[in-house]
DNA sequence: CGCGTCAACTGGGATG
DNA sequence: CATCCCAGTTGACGCG
C-alpha cells in the first residue's frame, strides 16, 4: 500500500485530499463544483432527502481489499440498499469520467475516501458502466433512426424521380414510334390500298393499329412487357377502349396499353 | 399502487 | 484458481 505513505491518504476522510490526489493521478482538472463537494463532505447526510448509506467504519476497510468478504451483511441484515449520498455519487461520477475502469488501488482509495466498502465502489462502477451503455445504445439508436429517416426520404424522392423519368421515356418513345410510323404508313396506304376500315377521329389511331400488326419491327414487345408489369390497371382501361373498335388484334391488345396510356 | 431508479446480488464467461 | 466484468435480476425506495 504505497498510498499509505502519502500524507493525504491518512486524512482521506475528507474529499479535498482525494480531489488533490485525483488531479495528481490523472492530470485532469475537476470542475469548480468540486469545492462544493469538499465543503459538503463534512456533513454526510446534510442535504439528503432520503435514507442514505451509513458510512462504513474506516477500520472495516483497512487491510481488506477483497470485495466479497462479508458484504452480505451489508444487505438484508442492515438496512439494505440505501442510496449513496449526493456527494459520494458526484465524486464517483467525476472518477468515472476520468476512467470507467477500476483498478484495485483506485478502488481501495475511493472506498477509503468515501467511507464505503471496496465492494460498493466496484458495484457502483459496474452499474454505472451498465447505465452508460444503455444511454449509449439509446444515442446510437437515435442516430441510426435519423440516418434511416433521411435515407428513406431520399429513396422516396429517387423512386418518384425514376417513375417520372420512365413515364417521360414512354411518352417520348410513343411519339417517336408514331412519327416514324406516320411517315411510313402514308406511303404504304397509298401503295397497297389497305381495305381494313379504320374509323379514327384523331388520325393516329389507325396508325396504332398498323403499328400493332408489325410491332416487332419497332421493338414494341419490350414496351408491352413493361406495360404488363407496371401498368396493368391502365391495360384494363385500354382493353375496354380497344373492345369498342371490334379489333381482330385482340390477342395482342396489350400493345395498346402503352399507346393509350 | 404502479412505475422508475438504483444499490446489490447471481451466475457465467474471460483472463492471467 | 482468484479476480474481474457483464447481463440479468432483486428488493428498497421515492414519486405521481
Amino acid at each position: 500500500m504505497e498510498e499509505r505513505k502519502l500524507s493525504w491518504y491518512d486524512q482521506s476522510s475528507n474529499f479535498a485530499n482525494l480531489l488533490q490526489n485525483q488531479r495528481m493521478y490523472t492530470g485532469a482538472h475537476f470542475p469548480v463544483s468540486a469545492t462544493n463537494q469538499v465543503e459538503s463532505a463534512a456533513s454526510w447526510s446534510g442535504t439528503m432527502r432520503r435514507p442514505l448509506f451509513k458510512p462504513v467504519e474506516l477500520d472495516d476497510n483497512i487491510g481488506r481489499d477483497d470485495d466479497d468478504s462479508d458484504d452480505s451483511s451489508l444487505r438484508l441484515h442492515n438496512e439494505s440498499k440505501r442510496r449513496l449520498t449526493a456527494d459520494q455519487v458526484r465524486f464517483l461520477e467525476n472518477s468515472f469520467e476520468l476512467d470507467n475502469k477500476l483498478e484495485p488501488q483506485r478502488k481501495a482509495r475511493l472506498a477509503k475516501a468515501l467511507r464505503l466498502k471496496p465492494r460498493q465502489i466496484a458495484i457502483w462502477f459496474q452499474n454505472r458502466r451498465a447505465r452508460w451503455k444503455t444511454k449509449q445504445l439509446e444515442k446510437d439508436y437515435e442516430a441510426l433512426r435519423s440516418i434511416y429517416e433521411t435515407l428513406k426520404v431520399d429513396r422516396d424522392c429517387l423512386i418518384k424521380e425514376k417513375e417520372d423519368l420512365e413515364t417521360e421515356v414512354l411518352s417520348l418513345t410513343k411519339k417517336l414510334l408514331l412519327k416514324e410510323r406516320a411517315s411510313n404508313s402514308s406511303a404504304t396506304i397509298l401503295d397497297s390500298e389497305i381495305s381494313t376500315p379504320c374509323v379514327d377521329e384523331e388520325g393516329y389511331n389507325s396508325m396504332l393499329m398498323e403499328l400493332t400488326g408489325s410491332s416487332n419491327a419497332f421493338g414494341l414487345d419490350d414496351i408491352d412487357n413493361y406495360n404488363s408489369d407496371h401498368r396493368s390497371s391502365q391495360i384494363g382501361e385500354v382493353d375496354d377502349h380497344a373492345g369498342g373498335y371490334d379489333l381482330s388484334l385482340e390477342d395482342d391488345s396489350c400493345g395498346y396499353g402503352l399507346l393509350w396510356s
